[in-house]
DNA sequence: ATGAAAGCGCTAACAC
DNA sequence: GTGTTAGCGCTTTCAT
């Protein structure tokens, strides 16, 4: 706990060379003679030498870090993201740090400030107020600020800001979903779950609307069940359903959270899923997987989504020129929650 | 994307003060004329000005920075722990850095180094190798040399070296659970999941026989289920129990994963959970309470336990005396799972 | 109370 | 190729 810590002075003296000649061979970046150079990295093998991050990032003001701001690790959604990031980072060389929002807007703030003091080279940013439907003006002119100077990637929406944003196609999953369960004969299709005033619900909201009518299907104000994204909520919002005289025969859940619930409702009620009510849901994460019945599911490809966020923060720190809007295309993953509807 | 950064030299220049000044402001770590520190202050305010942690760090060789090592964020153990940990570090004025070993040996010597070269204060680890009964030499002499220049903090084992460990306190865990079922009329009890090879695991089957010796109930080798920590090892487990002649009356899942998965056998087996047979898990993640029924299950209060870890991580920096080795007492959060025993 | 100056450990011109 | 030197932005003696 004490034993002062080596640095490339003492590399350099021991080696008989300068502090530069050791610099160099620890960042590749010019020629040292191959004598030198083995007598260096022996020394940092034998004293198993790690330069100083602060030093190196002070002296040439890249830190090689990302910052990661996620709504909360807890929730499987960000977590499957989040390790995608680190693992898409650590690839590139980067580092992340993460910092959890936790629906706490001061906690927010103060983590982005966190980032911008340890000058993290570009902040990607997964869910919180970013997913806002209508962006709140003071925290866009925080994000604002942090962009001039550092590259920001949202997942969200954050408008009046200056960002890339790499967005799940909700569009895109709402016309896939509602393609599957016509094929399989549904009419009576539910929207559970889900707040309006975020945008991604929303979407899904205006999209649902759009495709009843599209596919000559009549909408029912009851089947749309707002509620937020637990699975509390999903129970709630299942029970209301199966009490319509005119139940759906199908229903989609806005996440995996509220899929749990809808499906724990059913089994209280005697209905069986997929037999009586096909289920549906977004965000294929492991719950979707452990569910009984597992759940056919909207999935993101975390892996591929992690990567493309990272690679538009690498590039825009490299000052690439790249989209400032992306999407990613989900895809569905079929389980056991859906069947062909039932005439009842 | 340019705006060069502002410096302590500017806000000094502008308030008429010396860099110095400036910096005492910041760290409050010396008296300011009132007029001198308003000015500065102001400034500071004006230009949102943020000091570089990369060059605080350099010069006071305290980073405030906490590494997190933990196996896998996506498991919801680890979520809510490592949640509890960056609340109680942001409490205290640390940040956490967070990386996931993966079950990778590589990856997690790799996360080790990074954040020794990001020179962080201490480094907390949980799960990951340290958990394993017998130690891997090579790994315990590469943390003894992070341990021998800043605290190392583990949930796990980890013999051989020189650090804190804060334990889950699996004996008084097992008793618990045993004085609850016996007292429920159960004497045919399993325990279903989990590698022997972890530690934690095998202080379990220990004092699961040495109880079941205690509480004078016949001990069967098939009511030993070695599985790993997977629900799909839950799920196989459980088909094994119930196909017994003679099943148990009542399950440990080793965790929620297992239990949910012994949930799922149960119910295809068509065994009603709790009136056919009790189960009860370990870990009371949010998996006990959205499944179907609500496990009764085993909580460590994680507020708490992390909050003890950051507190030793920070004592520990700090050079205060404090023991070795301590545990968490864990409490039995009582819900849907478990019922009076049956005659069968 | 305040300023000057040294130094934290490294990188990157700049000479040779 | 290699050494010398000047920072990077801050904290902290040490004087005053």
């Amino acid at each position: 706990m004490d034993k002062k810590e080596i640095t490339i002075y003492d590399i350099a003296q021991e080696a008989g060379v300068s502090p530069a000649t050791v610099s160099r061979v620890l960042t590749k970046n010019a020629a040292v003679s191959p004598a030198k150079r083995e007598a260096v990295e022996g020394l940092i093998r034998k004293y198993k030498f790690r330069p100083n991050a602060m030093a190196r990032s002070l002296s040439d003001t890249k830190t090689k870090i990302l910052g990661l701001l996620v709504a909360d690790i807890r929730n499987p959604y960000y977590a499957a993201l989040s390790v995608a990031c680190e693992e898409a980072a650590n690839q590139q060389g980067y580092t992340v740090m993460l910092c959890n929002a936790l629906s706490d807007n001061r906690l927010e703030d103060s983590n982005l400030e966190k980032m911008y003091e340890q000058r993290v080279d570009a902040v990607i940013q997964i869910g919180c107020r970013a997913d806002d439907l209508v962006s709140d003006s003071a925290y866009a002119a925080h994000v604002n600020r942090i962009s001039r100077t550092i590259p920001f990637i949202t997942t969200g929406k954050l408008d009046g800001t200056d960002c890339y944003r790499l967005n799940i196609d909700d569009v895109a999953s709402m016309r896939m979903i509602f393609e599957y369960l016509t094929s399989l004969g549904h009419r009576r299709i539910a929207l559970l779950g889900g707040q309006k005033k975020i945008q991604s619900t929303y979407d899904k909201w205006q999209q649902y609307i759009y495709l009843m009518g599209k596919y000559e299907l009549t909408f029912h104000e009851a089947y749309l069940q707002e509620g937020d994204y637990s699975e509390k909520a999903g129970y709630r919002c299942m029970l209301e359903l199966l009490e319509l005289k005119k139940p759906p025969t199908a229903v989609i859940a806005v996440n995996d959270f509220t899929a749990v619930g809808a499906l724990k409702a059913a089994a209280e009620k005697g209905v069986q899923v997929p037999r009586d009510i096909s289920i549906i849901s977004f965000d294929n994460t492991f719950l979707s997987e452990i569910s009984t019945p597992k759940l056919t599911s909207v999935d993101y490809n975390y892996a591929a989504f992690g990567q493309r966020l990272i690679e538009i923060a690498v590039k825009a720190i490299q000052n690439q020129k790249i989209p400032k809007e992306q999407l990613v295309t989900p895809t569905l993953v079929i389980r056991d929650s859906c069947t062909q509807a039932q005439e009842r």
